[in-house]
RNA sequence: GCGAAUGUAGCUCAGCUGGUAGAGCUCCAGUUUGUGGUUCUGGCUGUCGCGGGUUCGAGCCCCGUCGUUCGCCCCA
């Protein structure tokens, strides 16, 4: 038996009724916000990722689907979007003079990892950004339109972490600090983190490593370094969250992964996941135009792991409800089959969801199928109705049975 | 990339110290023939993940492989 690869999985029809419904909030909630969509490709040049994601990340040295075409050009199917997206917006000119952009997107992603719950080498992300304002007040809406995603989810049990690691000149001086004292404790830390100091130091302070968690706890604080541009920046969002009554936790070790993060950084956490626990992350990203060759264009923005959310809403238990079929059509007699079809057509054009047998089973065979999928009405034709051009309605949910003739089939539409 | 567990009918699982497979649910049909949901009766279904090996004989033991799950790492 030939299995999907490891990683991926269908999304059979029983799991299409979350996904669509998680679909469609996306779609409203970006509306009421005045976002728009964009769609980019799903591979890219492989520099598109390398070039912004930051060469020390693991996501570009050993997750990407790397691969040369036929064209021997180096290809990389997306592991996230943002680098797409900043792609996009450059080559088509979208923020040309300073223009506001507010985008949004949805679509698959692949990282080359060990599947896990909650992670899948094909998974789905939703997410939004807002382009060309430097301002605290983009980084408030970009929350607000990702909590009010949640809310629309009807997803409760989580919680919001946000950090902020200042601008470039911060981190550097902070870094230099950082680095001179666990260069100090370099015995005591873990390869890993050994490891970082070179490559990623800011990544030492999220470790899980219990040695390395002591020695950070007594590391510098990157408040202590920031200057007035990060410190009013941070001070905005963190006064306007507490106005807009949205909670929050400072969590001074919340590093991002993904190197092109200045000031507001912030993640979602849930208990429902497992050790996969962040299921939306997101910030802001000063730089990262120029870095892929654009012009400055300061950018706030974040995403949601669609399966992460789609198993909150399992371990929340909130039931998305299919749409009942509204009519079954039974005939006793497999000549009228056309009859069958006609009045089939005459209930579409009026938008009803229509179906019936196709396997010419016995009537009663029928009227089992309509009520295993939970028809609200069945039609029945037999002899009398097919001779006569008419049909009988049942109700299936109170049994009431009622002749009618064809030509009030639109008259009858109203009361249904 | 590292560690651990696991893989038997559509689903959930049983299968004693090795003798070529069962249960419940689902599904299908019937219950005397123009009416569903409850009963009742009957029925179908498995390359026991895949490939080797040991054995007279393997679902059960050994090796490999693939998938899944849980940690680590990383991240959404």
């Amino acid at each position: 038996m030939i299995q999907a690869p490891r990683g991926t999985k269908d999304i059979l029809p029983d799991e299409i009724i979350r996904w669509q419904f998680a679909e469609n909030v996306f779609r409203n909630v970006t509306k009421k916000f005045g976002y728009d969509e964009l769609r980019t490709p799903i591979f890219e040049s492989t520099e598109v990722f390398s070039r912004s994601i930051g060469d020390n990340t693991d996501i570009v040295n050993k997750e990407m689907y790397t691969f040369l075409d036929k064209g021997d050009t180096s290809i990389t199917l997306r592991p996230e979007m943002t680098a797409s997206l900043v792609r996009a917006v450059i080559q088509n000119n979208l923020t040309n003079r300073d223009t506001l952009q507010r985008l949004w997107y949805f679509g698959p992603f692949f990282r080359y990892e060990r599947p896990q719950k909650g992670r899948f080498r094909q998974f789905h992300q939703f997410g939004a950004e807002c382009l060309s304002t430097s301002n605290p007040e983009a980084d408030i809406e970009v929350l607000l339109l990702a909590k009010n995603i949640i809310k629309e989810l009807g997803l409760k049990d989580f919680k919001l972490n946000i950090n902020s690691i200042g601008n470039k000149n911060v981190r550097e001086n902070y870094t230099k600090d950082l680095v001179k004292y666990l260069e100090s404790n370099k015995e005591n830390l873990s390869e890993e983190s050994k490891f970082r100091l070179i490559k990623n130091p800011l990544r030492i302070l999220d470790s899980k490593y219990e040695n390395d968690i002591k020695i950070v706890e007594n590391s510098p604080q990157i408040f202590d370094f920031f200057d007035n541009e990060s410190n009013e920046h941070f001070n905005y969002v963190k006064s306007k969250l507490n106005e807009l009554e949205i909670n929050f936790e400072i969590n001074s070790k919340l590093v991002r992964g993904l190197d092109y993060y200045s000031h507001t950084v912030f993640e979602f956490q849930s208990n429902a996941l497992g050790s996969q626990d962040a299921f939306g992350g997101g910030g802001r990203y000063n730089t990262l135009f120029e870095q892929l060759g654009g012009k400055n264009t300061p950018s706030v923005g974040f995403a949601f792991g669609v399966e992460r959310l789609l198993l909150m809403l399992e371990a929340e238990n909130q039931q998305i409800e299919k749409d009942n079929m509204d009519f079954y059509i039974a005939i006793m007699n497999v000549d009228y089959q056309s009859y069958l079809f006609e009045i089939a057509n005459e209930l579409r054009k009026n938008n009803f969801m229509v179906t019936y047998d196709l396997q010419r089973k016995s009537f009663k065979s029928q009227l089992k199928e309509a009520n295993k999928i939970n028809a609200k009405y069945l039609i029945i034709i037999g002899e009398e109705e097919y001779n006569s051009k008419g049909f009988n309605l049942k109700n299936m949910s109170n049994s009431q049975q009622q002749f009618y003739k064809i030509e009030d089939i639109n008259s009858i539409m109203d009361k249904i």
